[in-house]
DNA sequence: CTTGTTTTGTACCGGTCGGTAAATATATAG
DNA sequence: CTATATATTTACCGACCGGTACAAAACAAG
């Protein structure tokens, strides 16, 4: 029977931070894709040792895996506060404007981890790519959820398919991704969200 | 002296037809990017060994980038032959349907090459990966000049910014790129093609 | 035939891949 | 102190990486 051990109880301490170790990886997995990163880029970039960071992270998929879910819970992050604007054009302003700053920040990596972090990949990378994927239909699932209760609130004309408008700002929100790569300036997609507005139903 | 030898004048002749084995390499490349693409999975898919692979295309790189200009010049390629339509609206109209129907093709991998070829990747694909972009930025130019040329004709409103509306057509194309990936049906794309052709000048 | 030229298959190169065994170091518990 | 538990470093594992040396094979020229 053992003392519920909250933070650290026995045995030498961890000399890293796992959670700024894993924003580390984040980074070079984002730059350099799953298939494109080594064990020696990780480890280089966290600052241990590749034992460590199989005792903390298990392997490189699983760091990978980690790596998504910090993501996508970083403040910075622009999808799901979007989703809770009031209507859905301020939901989809927020979310391409949101988009056109992030991608193009120059104090990370261009473009999109989700989009870009195996999208083609070697088999050993499938496991990833499916959660990948699997992220992306989410997202569009939930703008397409969004969507449909717009309707409903009346803020979103009847006529209107939510599954196809929601699918339409995933792909313009993916090209985005692609032209920060290409090297866009956070100018330049505004300008992308601007027109894609335009074409919005009111 | 030598007299000009056209088609194979001495020595053993080849195996193989370097045609049919780059297009092969198209293929894995497209499929599994530059950094998740081996040499053996190169050589299994094209049927012939690796000297014979470095002899006819010289390495790994140099056959990726010879497989970029094979992608671009196959029959089946719809960008091109979009810029040649009579109208702005037509050549948009070609240009997403097109790629609508051939990002979705089953007969191939989903998506563009140019696009998921190396998006994210290693310093060793590096050159390929700024070939890719200078492919995608190619593109667009194309793209604005004919806009550009498109409101000298009058058939696109002087009001508009050619090269924005370049950009917002390769966002949707490169984004129609991922949405391929993710399992798109042409069908879908089509909506997709059809929403964009919404929101475009005319 | 012989000679010269090119491609072929095999076998190999050093280096790096993802992953781990083992010994040492640093903490807590008693 | 000793005992236990966890993290550290170092060194190493077999497999695969991109790329090549070499000799046998298959052709044309003479």
């Amino acid at each position: 029977m053992t003392v519920t051990s909250c933070p650290q109880s026995v045995g030498r301490p961890r000399a890293f931070d796992t959670d700024t170790a894993l924003e580390k990886a984040l980074e070079v997995f984002w730059r350099r894709g799953y298939d494109g990163t080594s064990l020696a880029d990780l480890t280089e970039a966290m600052g241990i040792n590749k034992p460590s960071l199989y005792a903390a992270f298990g392997n490189k998929e699983q760091l990978f895996l980690k790596a998504i879910e910090l993501y996508e819970s970083r403040p910075c992050s622009f999808f799901l506060p979007a989703l809770e604007k009031p209507t859905a054009y301020q939901v989809a302003e927020h979310m391409l404007y949101g988009a056109a700053n992030n991608m193009a920040d120059k104090t990370q990596p261009q473009g999109c981890f989700v989009v870009q972090g195996a999208l083609s990949c070697s088999e050993a990378a499938s496991a990833v790519k499916a959660a990948l994927i699997n992220r992306r239909l989410a997202g569009e699932q939930k703008l397409h959820e969004r969507f449909a209760q717009a309707k409903i609130a009346g803020d979103l004309p009847a006529h209107v398919d939510a599954e196809v408008l929601s699918r339409f700002m995933g792909t313009v929100l993916q090209g985005m991704a692609i032209q920060a790569n290409n090297g866009a300036t956070a100018e330049q997609l505004q300008q992308i969200a601007e027109m894609t507005l335009q074409a919005f139903p009111r």
